[in-house]
DNA sequence: GAGATAATGGTAATCAGTTTCATTATATAA
DNA sequence: TTATATAATGAAACTGATTACCATTATCTC
């Protein structure tokens, strides 16, 4: 871990910014959180444990920072806020989510899986993707029984 | 689209609920806007042209009542508030979004190309699939050329 | 047609996220 | 190293989308 954060604090030292103690703070609590879908609220309360003075605007502020370089990501579930997540596949994209109906656990899917779907939409409609987001509804093989 | 409006108007009785005018005119306005994206505000301006005399929170009522029974579904481009669409596959699933990250562009895919990946989704996390949602992000024809 | 129930419109309240601003930390230059 | 500019922070005020409340109106049932 020691090394994905001096990695990243690299990255942002070479954009003019700086990885301080707060922003560490928040990229542990992250990185500690893999695959949690936190939301902005989750970290601030996590990083309070570390340092109770951390304050709510940074938390916000650095997520936001973060995004920028591409270092987290957001997802958003339906549930009216934005959550974070660290980790991505070694092409750049994003793993995708089979999210159950009924009792709401979330699965990640960490297979690609849309190689030839993007090879057609990028001739069929003369798109250059970067990244994708694919949630995937259903129900979970526990719920799936007495589905509705 | 009168057919389509008695058969909604049929579902929604068979549920204990009514097409009152207000709802009927919010759906209206829904099927005069495919692929538009309309969030509830925009709804909301759209049907006070017809009639002035809606209030705001039926609007957001009658779109969640409409979500509720999959008369319609909402899409989240992270710009801070739900949007709205009608229309569906033939098989209930949902078509996908590619979103352009310089103009903001987004173009309707039609395809649904998820058939082997849900297959495999299906089979490797025993998950029962109902439905999907896919954003792809990039760059559409016009803005590739100077892209990032 | 009277009483129960559902739906509506206006407005107040909520809540995630953003902005402001005074203060603190950091970096740079003399 | 000391002064000084700049960046980052924390607290609190603010914003804007959505929800809850409540009094009024429409609809249904008997």
């Amino acid at each position: 871990m020691k090394k994905v954060i001096s990695e990243i604090g690299e990255k942002l030292r070479s954009n003019e910014y700086k990885l301080t103690p707060q922003r560490q703070q928040i990229l542990e609590v992250l990185l500690e959180n893999k695959d949690k879908h936190l939301s902005a609220e989750d970290v601030y309360n996590l990083v309070k444990q570390k340092s109770p003075d951390v304050g709510l605007a940074t938390v916000y502020r650095t997520l936001e920072l973060f995004l920028e370089f591409d270092i987290i990501h957001s997802v958003n579930f339906g549930d009216g806020r934005k959550r974070y997540e660290y980790g991505e596949n070694s092409d750049g994209h994003h793993h995708h989510h089979a999210i159950c109906l009924k009792c709401g656990k979330i699965l990640e899917i960490n297979e690609d899986l849309l190689e030839e779907l993007e090879r057609q939409v990028a001739e069929q409609y003369r798109f250059t993707i970067t990244d994708h987001e694919l949630k995937i509804f259903g129900y979970c093989e526990g719920c799936k029984v007495n589905a509705k």
